[in-house]
DNA sequence: GTCTATAATTGGATAGAC
DNA sequence: GTCTATCCAATTATAGAC
């Protein structure tokens, strides 16, 4: 059973989600770029303003609350991933496919590596009902996740002990790259360790040759 | 080269340090709770003192401000394990050395749970120098381990592309733990598992059978 | 949709008695 | 070292003109 999407609140519908979303987004970029150099409870409304290049009052135009900004960068980096589980129903086996989704979400990670440490680091910042969304995104994800580990040790290609906490090792894993990845890593470099650190590493895959 | 010990500033001088510690503790230790519960932008020094039972005014005989009293615990933190890096220099080879320091690691992180995941998640809220002395010991701590699996894999025990980025990769596992980690978990076969998942797993090391 | 001006409140921090 | 009382700065958020 997938989560609910939260079209629903003020997040979605502050513009008319008719995509005049430009603005919004911008507004969404440098906060998350100053959340990131700075941490949320550093982060005033005016400094957020300022790196986008208007008065503080301005931003109320698009959002409701600071906390709703955060909530916006935090919701893009848990549903967007949501889509990449389709690559878990895709083609060869639990290893192929586990392989291909490692790669899109370091992929990702990589190409949305301020908004995704925010989204990580500051999820506490939340209010409980926001957070409680994010949450219940992740956890999807994460079972998802399991139980491609799980049908590829029933294969016999991963050997775990218990492959819901070899899931979190896995996640964890991808996921602490964000704390220190900068520009100067090669990223192709980057998603080839990772998916021998995980799936060779973790799961110990045995690769036939 | 180590860094230089954190004794100088106010974190150790606001109390003549000669042991009437008790009380600061029992502050470090409320406060690490609300701040891991509630993020530490939600938390107040009425809140904190609350979980003390203490008025907000109290605090500031203890700490000069809300900062260091999350620097405390930032500082405790990084400068606790650097003792475990002894294990790095002592019996067996970098395969054994290794493997004590992962299970002191987790072991220490399962006792300190709550305030090794505030230290590790609200590092940004440090003031620029405090945030440096911190980093700072987690980068020292990062290269002895970087050392000893370069150590490692020139004897062939570990089989590893670039040691830098293999020991970056065995300490974001290790630190992930700290965000889901809770009482129900059996810290013995945590344990287990994160040796397996880091020396085995990461490094590729076969075990001699 | 952005601005200036300002309201309103939070919340960190201090003063001074006990 | 803790309390009550309070200050005061910071900053979120609003009002209303343009």
């Amino acid at each position: 059973m997938e989560p609910v999407r939260a079209e629903d609140d003020a997040v979605a519908s502050t513009t008319g989600s008719r995509r005049p979303r430009r603005r919004r987004d911008e507004i969404v970029e440098a906060a998350a770029r100053y959340f990131a150099d700075h941490g949320y409870s550093n982060a005033g409304m005016r400094d957020i303003a300022q790196a986008v290049g208007m008065r503080g009052a301005s931003l109320y135009n698009h959002f409701q609350s600071k906390e709703e900004i955060l909530y916006a960068i935090a919701l893009r980096m848990t549903e967007d991933p949501q889509q990449d589980l389709l690559l878990l129903e895709g083609e060869g086996g639990p290893v192929e496919r586990l392989t291909n989704l490692v790669e899109a979400h370091v992929r990702r990670l990589a190409r949305h590596r301020v908004e995704h440490l925010v989204a990580l680091r500051e999820l506490s910042a939340l209010t409980p009902e926001h957070r409680r969304v994010v949450t219940d995104y992740r956890k999807y994800y994460q079972r998802r996740i399991r139980d491609v580990v799980d049908a590829g040790a029933r294969l016999g290609m991963f050997e775990v002990r218990d492959p819901h906490q070899s899931a979190i090792a896995v996640l964890d894993l991808m996921n602490g790259i964000s704390w220190w990845l900068n520009d100067s890593h090669d990223v192709d470099q980057l998603v080839r360790d990772y998916v021998d650190f995980t799936i060779n590493g973790v799961l110990h895959h045995r690769p036939v040759r």
